[in-house]
Order: structure tokens, then sequence, then C-alpha cells
DNA sequence: TATTGTTATACTCTATAACTATA
DNA sequence: TATAGTTATAGAGTATAACAATA
């Protein structure tokens, strides 16, 4: 076992973090322009919209975008004070939340959503063909379902997610 | 002409931020615990050590890492306190700071480096076959090539075409 | 006892604008 | 005039620990 990464696989991880990192930046901007909430926030919302009655309790909708429950606290306290969430306590589970995304909400996504395609499509898709597409997108789901399978590494903050 | 992302980019997306966000909080607590410094610190001084001479002007150090001047004045502020870099004004233009690692900063990325590149292996590269490696790291240079390429846009205006 | 979520708090990061100085 | 960098400052994001309520 080598205690190095070979050349190419440091090349790779450079170029993935920068590419990201990028990409993330622009797309905060464009966020941030077109309907004036964070890039987290925008998940959030698009993830409530996307969802069946359009609600999700606190931790699953801050699965996979969130990484402390406070955190996700905070933001949906700003979302609610914005109008575009409500929160409700849940009939199934006296300690659970419902977050509902509301009319306006989905407005602020649907607003957002067509300047955000069009960036992503001319910054991340632009310069692949079709195959290369494909192949990013099975192995970046390789990727992500291998990551998501970790348990968190010993670290003093416990996490999420069970 | 499709307003939308296709089925297939619409997961790639999803997949690759939802992995790197993972990644990068993995390394950001790597690094945090073996080295008590945050990502971005240790991208600079990993950059620093690296470089010609251990040493860069402020521009060159911020290019790629960091978005605002401001934001790296700080940073390189930090690192200076904590003995890490030093800071004095180059002597080809007085205009221009040179940023110049120092041994503890040295040591410092050292202490760091194991562990790092144990991590990004076991959680980037373990479910990736040799062919899958090159073939994610020539898409992430073309599309990282392509994203450095883009004439920052004004948030403001309208994106024209695709 | 474990889980869900909130609160209070503190800290870090980032960005904007005004500023100095050099080119 | 344009560029390199700093300062001051303000705002947003995030995480920790203590807490209450429910399972």
């Amino acid at each position: 076992m080598a205690e190095e990464l070979e050349p190419e696989q440091l090349n790779t991880y450079f170029a993935l973090m920068e590419s990201v990192s990028l990409l993330h930046h622009a797309v905060e901007q464009q966020v941030r322009a077109a309907g004036e909430l964070s890039y987290v926030q925008f998940q959030l919302l698009a993830r409530l919209a996307d969802s069946p009655d359009r609600q999700l309790t606190m931790t699953a909708l801050a699965d996979g975008v969130v990484y402390s429950r406070s955190g996700l606290t905070h933001q949906a306290g700003l979302l609610e004070k914005a109008g575009l969430v409500t929160r409700t306590p849940s009939p199934d589970d006296q300690r659970a939340t419902l977050v509902t995304i509301t009319q306006a909400g989905v407005d602020r996504v649907r607003a957002i959503l067509p300047g955000h395609i069009a960036l992503v499509r001319d910054l991340l898709f632009a310069p692949l063909a079709a195959r290369d597409l494909r192949t990013l997108g099975d192995t970046m789901a390789r990727i992500r379902d291998h990551m998501r399978a970790q348990p968190p590494r010993s670290v003093s903050t416990r996490q999420r997610r069970g």
C-alpha cells in the first residue's frame, strides 16, 4: 500500500475540488442574485418542493445538506421568517417538526431555477460529450454512495443520521 | 433548446455537489484535527510548500483558493500570527507582498499530509477502478479549465443563450 | 435511555468599501 | 489610471453544549 497518492490521484483530487469550488461560488451568486437565498437555503427549499406533500421533518430535511441540527434550526427559522416555509408539530411523532414549503417558497424556487439550470449547463456540462456525462454521473453516484456509507470517523462531534 | 437539464444531468450535478460536500466536510475535520488549520489555510500552506523558493505573492497565492483580497489578507494574517508564514515586501514590485512559508509551516503541512492522503484515498478513490480514476481525472480537468476560462458573469444581468 | 429539535453562545469566514502605496 | 494589498466593519454560517419534550 502506497503511503502517497499517485500523481494521477492527486491531480484528480485537486481538479475535483477546484471545479466544485468554482461551481459552488458561481451558483451561490446566481441563487442570491435571482432569489436572495443562500445556496443551502435554496437546496432546502428545492428539496421540500420535490417532496410528497411538500413537507419533511427537520431530520429528513437536513440529510445530506446540513451537518448540524442547530444549523438547520437556524436556517429553517430564517426561511420561516421570510414566509417561505412553515413549521408544525408532526402528528405521527410529537417530537418531530414538519417543515412545509409555502406557495411563496415554491414561487421563489421557480424564480431561481431557470437561471440556475442555465448556469449549471454552461459551466458544468458545456465541455462534456454525452458519453462523458454518463460516465461522470455513474462515477459520482458511486462515490457519493460510498461516502454516505462511511461511518463518521473518530471526531469529537457526533454525526447526524443513523 | 431544452429549458431544463436532462434528468441525467440533474443527477450528475447533485451527485457531484453532494459527494464533494461530504468530502469537503471530512477533510475539513481531518485538517483541523491533525493540524489545527482550516481547509483554506491548509491549501494556502500546501501551495506555498510546493512553490519555487516556497513563496508567492498575495495575488498568486489567492488564485483559485480564495475569492476576495481581504479574505486572503485575513487568512495570511492568521497564518503569520501562528508563525507558519512570513510576509515581506517584494523586491521586484514594491506594491506586492511576498508570502513565505516557514519551517514550522512546512512541518505543519507534513503533520497533516499522511492522514489527509489516507482519508482522500479511502473516501474518494476506494470505490474507483484504475480506469474510472483516469477518466474522472480527465473529465474534471476539462471542466476545471473550462470554468477557469469563463469570464466572471455579471450576476445582475441575465445569461444569454446557451 | 435515546431521539427530535431549540436555544444561547461563540467563533470563523467572507465580502464590501474606503484607504494607502506603488506602477 | 490601474494594480496590490490592508483595514474596518458588518453579516452570514456553523458548531457546541445545555436544555426540554417525547419515544
